[in-house]
DNA sequence: TTATTTAATCGTATATTTGCGATATAAGAT
DNA sequence: ATCTTATATCGCAAATATACGATTAAATAA
């Protein structure tokens, strides 16, 4: 693709998507509702619970924490994860606003 | 990677994954809004916007099209595109349950 | 019919993502 | 100090995504 052009968009199409991102991947979704229904977990447990290698599981988590979707603390030898919801409060935000706002001219698809 | 392991979750976890990738753009993002502000355009419209070849806008409008985010239809030798609000509705009800119903347990981040 | 206009598709190059095994790291247990 | 446990990181392979120029297709205009 040679260049990404991802500068040439405003900073908040470019957060909206690197969160859209985050959330691109059924893992990944499976992951966050996990940790929704358990409030907190280590990584451990999420292996247990999907079908993907150690190194896959962790390496997703890292994604998630680098989107800000959630948090991570060191424990022991454990790492404890769990959901950020300032942050996820903060997106469900962002994304009203494209879905309501933008919505308000035009109530109707044309074609 | 090999093998996507996409089958081993659930539809509800594909589906709103997929919606995600559809957004996870900028370009997307800018296009969807694009389409938003004119209520319909022509794909060479939004070549006149965005700063991406005829070629990429054509094929970023095809994965929005794919995803069910757009409707498009031929008009002479144009082609029309609009946002499909239904599908965004149905979309901003799945994130909605993905982030408030999951957080009605648990109100807090724990580490 | 022949040109023009508009958009989709093809081919290609490159970047990124996904996935896993192997290894490294770091804390706790013995 | 050594072993065990838990997780992060490295290195690699394969799939996808991004971008663009060139070409094709299809409708209108001349």
């Amino acid at each position: 693709m040679a260049i990404h052009k991802k500068e040439a968009f405003t900073q908040k199409e470019q957060d909206l998507a690197a969160f859209a991102k985050a959330l691109a991947h059924p893992a990944r979704i499976a992951i966050l509702k996990v940790l929704a229904q358990r409030n907190e977990c280590i990584c451990g447990e999420i292996v247990e619970i999907l079908p993907l290698a150690q190194s896959t599981i962790s390496q997703h988590l890292k994604e998630l924490k680098n989107a800000g979707l959630i948090n991570g603390s060191i424990d022991g030898p454990r790492s404890c994860y769990c959901i950020n919801w300032k942050a996820f409060e903060k997106f469900n935000q962002e994304f009203s606003w494209l879905f309501t706002n933008l919505k308000i001219k035009n109530q109707k698809s044309c074609c």
